[in-house]
DNA sequence: ATTAGCACTCACGCTCTTTAAGTGCTAAAT
DNA sequence: ATTTAGCACTTAAAGAGCGTGAGTGCTAAT
């Protein structure tokens, strides 16, 4: 089917549009009669019987039961998504809002998606999600030891764009060069190298490195692959999970704590979203069971990437019920995964030239 | 009314307990004739009758209507627990499950509370709650600047034990020494030093002292100030807000609502805890109304302060119906409580050995 | 003081009925 | 060849009526 929009006529397109924004608007299965009054609709009830009672042969209308209207399938809704949703602009306020929040930040992966899942979740009251990659291969590319005092220092290590540190207690007293030392010695010999890469020979060079300090080596390094064991890249959070609340669809408690466990199955929801990632440029829809998941057989998932010089680096999302409010929510996951994109490529670490704005804020 | 232990008889406590005992259990009314089957109970079911009718007009019991049982008022809950509740130990398993995951921690306060509120929550099978208080006083007790390139550089700041990045990005090239010494200049002029006493004369000073470096002190100094303003010590995080659906008293939707809002509200929850704190030692109990907000009608706050050094530097807690487990939940809190309080004392950054806090901080 | 006995209350679950919204089909109209 | 009016049919939801049972409060006997 390379083109289904042809399949239909003109008239059925309209009904169907009609149909799925008037259930989108109160939830209740459509009537022939309810469609008589739009006003680019102008034919009799019977007439829209007869075109509903197509468009359910064709899958994209169901009835709950005989007495009553008709709501739209998972087919019906991605039929609606593909062809029949006009585009929607976010209102001035709202770009300004958006604007306002996202610029305000520092280009800082963690504190702007932060800021955007935040934003997303009340921009379009539905449970908002960020994710972050798995970072497969964790190296550090800068090492920093802080003496705190004579038995306490601390190891600060640059993993991709986000700082890990960790404590270290010693018996024994840490002399103020010592750590500098360490700290320069770990940046020449250590930087770029996995765990498993820390062997025994390149630790053996470390401690030839640091002379008469060589005992600090071992701990540090067994804190170090700790630390690298400890960080999970890969972070998936929600925000606005109780806004779900304020639809019918969820007011059965049952179907309620299915979806709250499933934001629990973070893997899954990774998995998900790393494997349909084919269209990394736009925006993903994924429509009840269209999801890999099962329990969401109601719910909708619309994310998109976020980019950073070009290299997928997360993305933004929002969960709701198949009934959501598609142009709304496409318009803003666009804007925010656009305007986060942007903030990052902006004066992001990883961006060095010159040509960013002046300051080091903004 | 200062010991109103002694205004009941030994049998209407047993009564009491036992109708509590039994609602805690089940969820659902306790009539006369199912406590005639208590082992310690030993009257007819029209004793126990006219009891539970004075320990209603007493008003410790409640009848939901007049042919069912009765249940436990708030303030019958709050003589229980008063009274009545005996000493519950945790299994050995229990124990040994707690000391596992907290002594492998690093005795850090973030990753030992976030640690011990999902134990918390695991364990009791309710919501728990970490507290941190909010930082009065916010100052760097410790600084390091990480170059990262040419025109990057990381500012990393200790507040109290926290660490608190932000990047840098800078127009003109950062030289390798530069970092260093700007590193050495902020710790000796600028640590213990909140952000408003960062003045011109000081900002002088550190300006002489920086030598040909010094057009980089303002720009550092503006970015100390916004991530002094951005840190945010106050943090209140949820753990386990699901299992709450496990519990019929929270199959009502709209009760529901009601309390995932209320988790939204945290500085509500701040105030509460740290206005009720006058117990530092001891484990806290808010029942129902007892709780400033409304909302909290049929949920009871247990929650227990951390403390470090003689000091709280934290809570942890748990959020259920008012119809909880007491006692398991209270030996739970208090042992999860002095578990942290002891880790953080066994080897946290402020232990500094013999000496006394010879050291930037506090 | 306790208890057996009994009348009374009231939520809960059951069936039965009514209501109203909406359909499908047929036959007439355009 | 569509479209439409009309009508019989279906069905969920809402309400009415009724028996059931758990539980109470009271009274009188122990």
């Amino acid at each position: 089917m390379p083109d289904r929009n042809h399949d239909l006529s003109e008239r059925k397109k309209l009904i169907l549009k009609a149909v799925i924004d008037a259930h989108i608007k109160n939830g209740e299965p459509v009537g022939s009669k309810a469609l008589t009054k739009h006003e680019l609709i102008s034919c009799s009830s019977a007439t829209i019987r007869n075109e509903m009672a197509e468009l359910e042969n064709l899958g994209y209308l169901e009835q709950p039961h005989t007495s009553a209207g008709r709501i739209p399938s998972e087919a019906g809704y991605r039929f609606y998504v593909d062809w029949l949703l006009d585009r929607y602009n976010l209102t001035n306020a709202e770009i300004n809002e958006l604007k306002a929040n996202l610029s305000q930040k520092q280009a800082e992966l963690d504190s702007i998606m932060d800021t955007a899942v935040k934003l997303a979740a009340k921009m379009t009251n539905y449970t908002a999600l960020s994710v972050k990659p798995k970072i497969l291969r964790i190296t550090v590319s800068r090492y920093e030891i802080m003496r705190i005092d004579d038995y306490t220092c601390m190891l600060i290590m640059l993993i991709g764009s986000m700082v890990k540190t960790k404590y270290m207690h010693s018996e024994a007293q840490i002399p103020v060069q010592a750590a500098a030392q360490l700290s320069s010695v770990l940046n020449m010999t250590a930087t770029g190298i996995t765990a498993s890469e820390f062997n025994m020979p390149l630790i053996m060079k470390m401690e030839s490195a640091m002379g008469e300090y060589d005992y600090m080596v071992t701990p540090v390094v067994k804190a170090i692959c700790q630390a690298m064991s400890e960080f999970d890249g890969s972070d998936l959070k929600f925000e606005g999970v109780n806004r779900l609340l304020s639809y019918p669809e969820y007011y059965d408690v049952d179907r309620l704590r299915e979806i709250l466990a499933l934001f629990e199955r973070k893997d899954d929801f990774l998995d998900v979203i790393s494997n349909t990632g084919g269209d990394k440029n736009g925006i993903n829809i994924l429509i009840g069971r269209e999801n890999v998941v099962k329990v969401m057989d109601n719910s909708t998932l619309i994310f998109k990437s976020i980019i950073q010089d070009g290299v997928p680096v997360g993305a933004i999302g929002i969960i709701g019920p198949t009934r959501m409010d598609y142009k709304r929510v496409i318009a803003t996951v666009d804007s925010l995964a656009k305007g986060v994109s942007a903030a990052l490529d902006r004066g992001g670490p990883k961006k060095i030239k010159g040509s960013g704005p002046g300051d080091a804020e903004r």
